[in-house]
DNA sequence: AGTACTGTGGTA
DNA sequence: ACCACAGTACTA
């Protein structure tokens, strides 16, 4: 059909390309999109998806060339503007394409060229009479039961379809025999749950301080130890906004979503909508309970960084729960700190915002010392009876040690294995040992695409490379001199697991790291074996120092603490004061006091007087003086440049033109380009250029000058911006 | 990013 | 002459 001309407008879409300007398409009138709604366009010979930024009656660009948009789904509502606005910000302060940023915000599903089918009207099913329902199924009907129990909470038919291909069949019948109720959907406003459980003075006094704050924006740096009740506080100001009619966000580390975390939230509000978003959902549940926030159907999102860009109409406030989290801050494509989004976002919104931790990151102490953040101190245990446990060093200088435990560790495990507790030996290192080397020669084993040692992993019979996946069989012989007499220096966790093995031939032991916990749910599975007591000799690394509580854990040994104190990170500290802590936290949650030993070479090394004296506030204080005299963040902005390529001289030249641009730009400061911590990775050398300046504005203003670079990219070099790394 | 286009070099 | 592939140009 030739063209009967219909009045046009022009619209400006953000692709999820490397690219930095907007693309415009037309589109009749009539049809005219809203800011922020999806659109389907012609992209050279493809189609891709973009968010319509813009819609004019006229165009700068050469109007014949124009090309008219596809579809425009209406399968999402349109990005609200405080989304906008939280993408234009990152775009800007990580430099990052915009359209890239807006593919980053919306779920999988929504970034494809296609609509996407909305599922049933949400309606909403929930048990009336759950023991009935239960009772009326026979006991090998499991899927039944499944879905069953799902029904103890308000769940949309999408998430129930999903058990059994007959689950809309048995809901049917459900509802006809008066067990299960559907209602078209939740009311916005939940009543405040009852019998909650009760605040101390503290708590009580930090969820009026908070709930005070709920009509306008206001950061909050929830300041408590392990056990002092800080979900209590998180929990009570929700339930006051859901009261009110609003919505909650809750942010968490990757490693806290747990089942349990969900399960606490769907315990005290079981009346309220609450979704999850994480990525370790199918690309449907997650584009399902992104949808149900970003309608105003969901009451509550808990989620992991990605969460942050979720649109919700009625936004309330948002929590960041161990808001000094490494996990927070994405390491690839769009490198955002998703509690600075959060801060920016509530800001935006004019909602508060809490931020948690026994450990906070320096930089968010650093805004609760100047005022920005309100700093609130939760120092009393909530759980009745707790006490801090008691963390003592044992010095490792000229000791009695066997496969590197000290004889004094030792006799302590005894003891409180004896008396039918629980132990957790805790080492950052898996594997059996971080490298082989020769007796003779002094060869050790490296990895021939990476600066690093291959780590020894004994039952598998293989050295391998903990950076880029590289394996080899373990030599017989050194390769370099002949010699038979190779062995394995240091301990990883296998190791320790094994002379665990022969020093306490009784104990039921249980090793826990990223190499047996691959499998999708077989880390679920050994935390419970440890909870039901099954174990009571535990080796693990830091994912055990997260996440769940072992109520007859009592004693924590930390081998090999060292290795913070010493790192080229000027975070190291810090880091490893926070993951002592936490570690620590996992000795003598209720009744007896836990006790944590700590082996190190270094004693009398100032941090561990400051550990002992388990005041973070006094040590964070004193961390602050020395970044402030070292004119390291949070008293200077930093951002990296990393390049790699094959030929290192080509990365390093790549920098150096980057550096040229920027010498002049006012006040910022730069080295010159430095070989990368680990120089090797992958087969690629990597070089870096740090760039910093007193504030922000400055650096962010010189690094949109290397933007053009960075667009126009080098086939050899590969180079990326990581601005406020947190690793350097 | 992802696709198509262009030029070089290797064969048949 | 024909294709494989690497480097380059372009997307509205």
């Amino acid at each position: 059909m030739t063209g009967v001309l219909k009045k046009c407008v022009y619209v400006s879409v953000a692709l999820d390309v490397p690219l930095t300007r907007l693309f415009e398409y037309s589109v009749t009138a009539e049809r005219t999109p809203a800011i922020g709604a999806r659109a389907i366009i012609p992209f050279g010979p493809r189609r891709l998806a973009g968010v319509v930024l813009g819609v004019a009656a006229e165009t700068q660009f050469d109007s014949s060339k124009i090309r008219s948009v596809i579809a425009l789904p209406d399968d999402m509502p349109p990005l609200p503007e405080d989304v906008l606005a939280l993408s234009r910000f990152c775009a800007e302060y990580y430099g990052h394409p915009l359209g890239q940023v807006l593919a980053t915000a919306l779920p999988v599903a929504l970034r494809q060229p296609k609509t996407f089918v909305p599922p049933e009207p949400s309606g909403v099913y929930q048990a009336s009479n759950l023991d009935a329902l239960l009772q009326s199924l026979s006991p090998r009907a499991f899927a039944q039961k499944q879905l069953a129990l799902m029904l103890a909470q308000p769940m949309a038919r999408a998430e129930l379809a999903a058990i059994s291909p007959s689950a809309n069949k048995w809901l049917k019948n459900w509802i006809d025999a008066g067990w299960v109720a559907f209602t078209e959907t939740l009311p916005d406003a939940i009543p405040l749950p009852v019998g909650a459980a009760e605040a101390n003075a503290e708590q009580a006094a930090a969820i009026a301080l908070i709930d005070g704050q709920h009509a306008s924006f206001a950061a909050f740096l929830l300041f408590g130890i392990t056990g002092s009740g800080k979900t209590e506080v998180y929990l009570q100001t929700i339930a006051a906004c859901l009261a009110r009619g609003q919505q909650a966000l809750v942010l968490v580390p990757e490693i806290n979503l747990t089942p349990q975390l969900e399960a606490r939230f769907r315990a005290r509000f079981p009346s309220a909508r609450i979704v999850a978003l994480h990525s370790g959902l199918s690309d449907k549940e997650r584009v399902l309970n992104w949808l149900s926030a970003s309608r105003g159907e969901a009451h509550i999102v808990l989620g992991t960084r990605l969460a942050v860009f979720t649109p919700m109409p009625r936004l309330g406030m948002m929590v960041v729960d161990e808001e000094h989290d490494a996990s927070f801050k994405q390491q690839e494509g769009l490198r955002y700190s998703a509690r600075d989004a959060a801060v920016y976002r509530a800001h935006q919104r004019q909602v508060p915002i809490v931020l948690g931790s026994a450990t906070p990151a320096l930089e968010t102490w650093h805004n609760a010392r100047q005022g920005r953040y309100r700093l609130i101190t939760l120092q009393h245990r909530a759980v009745g009876g707790a006490m801090p446990p008691q963390i003592e060093i044992i010095p490792m200088h000229r000791a009695k040690v066997v496969e590197g435990l000290h004889q004094a560790t030792l006799n302590i495990m005894r003891d409180h294995l004896a008396a039918g507790q629980q132990v957790l030996v805790f080492i950052n290192r898996r594997g059996y040992a971080p490298v082989l080397s020769c007796g003779e020669c002094g060869w050790l084993g490296e990895c021939k695409r990476c600066s690093a040692k291959l780590v020894l992993h004994l039952k598998e019979r293989r050295l391998r490379c903990h950076h880029c996946g590289y394996e080899e069989v373990i030599p017989t012989a050194c390769p370099d001199c002949g010699n038979q007499d190779i062995r394995p220096l240091g301990q990883g966790t296998q190791r320790i697991e094994a002379a665990l093995e022969t020093l306490f031939p009784d104990a039921n032991i249980l090793r826990i790291d990223r190499d047996n916990t691959r499998r999708k749910g077989s880390l679920q599975e050994m935390l419970r074996q440890v909870s039901a007591g099954e174990a009571n000799l535990l080796v693990g690394t830091q994912m055990m120092a997260k996440g769940h509580d072992f109520p007859s854990l009592n004693l924590v040994v930390v081998l090999n603490a060292d290795a913070g104190l010493f790192s080229v990170d000027f975070r190291g500290e810090e880091r490893m004061y926070a993951q002592l802590l936490q570690v620590a936290g996992r000795a003598g949650r209720a009744g007896t006091q836990g006790r944590v030993l700590i082996q190190t070479g270094y004693h009398d090394h100032p941090f561990y007087g400051q550990l002992l004296a388990q005041d973070y506030a006094a040590f964070a204080d004193a961390q602050l003086d020395e970044r402030r005299s070292m004119q390291l963040p949070p008293f200077a902005a930093y951002a990296l440049l990393r390049a790699e390529a094959e030929d290192g001289a080509l990365a390093k030249a790549f920098l150096q033109q980057l550096q040229a641009v920027l010498t002049d730009a006012a006040g910022v400061q730069m080295f010159d380009p430095i070989a990368a911590t680990m120089q090797r990775k992958a087969g690629m050398e990597r070089w870096q250029l740090l760039v910093m300046s007193d504030t922000r504005h400055p650096l962010v203003n010189a690094l949109k000058r290397i933007a053009p670079l960075l667009e126009a990219r080098n086939n050899k070099v590969r180079c990326i911006l990581d601005v406020d790394p947190i690793e350097m």
